[in-house]
DNA sequence: ACATTGTAGTTGTCTATACAACTAGTGCGA
DNA sequence: TCGCACTAGTTGTATAGACAACTACAATGT
């Protein structure tokens, strides 16, 4: 019973090249063989070379010039899939209890800040929760969220018991844009009492801003506890 | 005087796709139209729709399953590439001034610990190096680092006023894999003393281990101010 | 010395076709 | 009712060829 798992021919090529790069062979700058000879090398045709190409391009492996050829790229650029991924189904993934306490969900008139984040006028109407989220009891992110009604006008209806707000707004204000910012910091008073921590422990803050078509659709403050929570990843050739 | 940029066939699939997707017309979970489908409503080839969804898969915005059909994906994992960037060009990208001061460089033996990490017998030697990183001046990274000697072996006798330790070692040990861990805890005394901020002053910490080859390469615990510095990020659709 | 032109080589895109592999459903038979 | 075989539809891979667009360099002419 061999493993008759076939490889196509663009995962041989990419394999190839790979290894070479892998092993020092072929050092950043170098030229990587053309089309035409990698063609003749694997006795296939260009259209597969070309994808196995494009392919590393797009892991960052190799950098491609119309005209001139293909070359190791500089700086190992690898390419990870960040998601944006809910707290519930983080929490679920690790085979936790994820449940939610919900502190605060009311209407507010935006501050001058809050509106220059919302490309908003000062005092214009905004929604603004905050949250507790708990992994198996223990609380593990203070969420305090501004919402745009223009993006979810139906945001102080939601049942926050049966849902999140990630997951309310993904599913409502299709995501166009995100961009956040991670830094390290106290929390305040009330947020360490939401945490139950004390207000000395240093807490990882994430600043999340969610762009859905035209509208700024929410503004998040997300305060984990950093004792309890670390963010992960990890890149592979 | 026009713009003749003629946007490529699978670029325009590509386009109308997110479209739908963007605008709330196909939801998360949704079929795309089959490749059939889109080939006549586009009058191009097959090969070419192929293309684009093929594109649209690695960007996170479809899910296909041979025999069954595309759909438009759960979650909007939006793939942003994170790079393995150097401290030196970080700063310059900003308009800065880099400079560093090297507290220490040794070789060491491997505690418990270390040779887990390593995958080597305790006791093993492994170089040790400590450095602090400076933007115009003003310390923003304590760099904590050991190297395995198979994978740098010259690693004690490189000169860190010319280049840095991130730097080198993707020179010389080609990275096959990485991962990291972000947390927030409080500095280490020296570590305060090194930076120039009160032991109290929370800060990021990444724990960053690469491999390279067979062997791992290298692990490092970088300490970051928590006021000074803040780790940034962008998804675009 | 300089500018222009030509050219070989390279990547970018697209087509029409073919077959393989897989899925989900339909219908048939026991 | 259950299980099996069949089938239409879908995606995965690969080919051979074509032309466009661009680069780097050489040759040419002034």
């Amino acid at each position: 019973m061999s493993e008759d798992a076939v490889v196509p021919a663009y995962e041989r090529v990419k394999a190839f090249i790979k290894a070479q790069v892998n092993q020092g062979v072929w050092r950043p700058g170098a030229a990587v063989p053309s089309e035409a000879a990698l063609q003749q090398q694997f006795g296939i045709s260009r259209m597969t070379v070309n994808r196995a190409l494009r392919e590393l391009v797009v892991e960052g492996l190799v950098t491609r010039t119309q005209g001139s050829g293909t070359v190791v790229a500089q700086l190992h650029r690898i390419s990870s899939t960040l998601a944006l991924r809910d707290i519930h189904d983080e929490v679920l993934a690790r085979g936790h209890v994820h449940s939610t306490r919900l502190q605060h969900l009311a209407a507010v008139r935006a501050s001058a800040a809050l509106a220059e984040v919302f490309r908003l006028r000062r005092g214009a109407r905004l929604f603004h929760s905050v949250l507790v989220h708990c992994e198996d009891g223990l609380p593990i992110q203070y969420e305090d969220r501004h919402v745009n009604p223009a993006a979810a006008p139906d945001y102080l209806g939601v049942d926050f018991a049966l849902t999140t707000p990630t997951r309310y707004l993904l599913e409502h204000a299709p995501l166009t844009e995100a961009s956040y910012s991670i830094e390290a910091s106290l929390p305040s008073v009330q947020e360490a009492a939401c945490l139950a921590i004390a207000p000395s422990v240093p807490c990882l803050v994430m600043t999340r801003r969610t762009v859905s078509g035209p509208h700024v659709a929410s503004l998040a403050r997300l305060v984990y506890p950093g004792l309890r929570y670390s963010f992960n990843g990890k890149f592979q050739l």
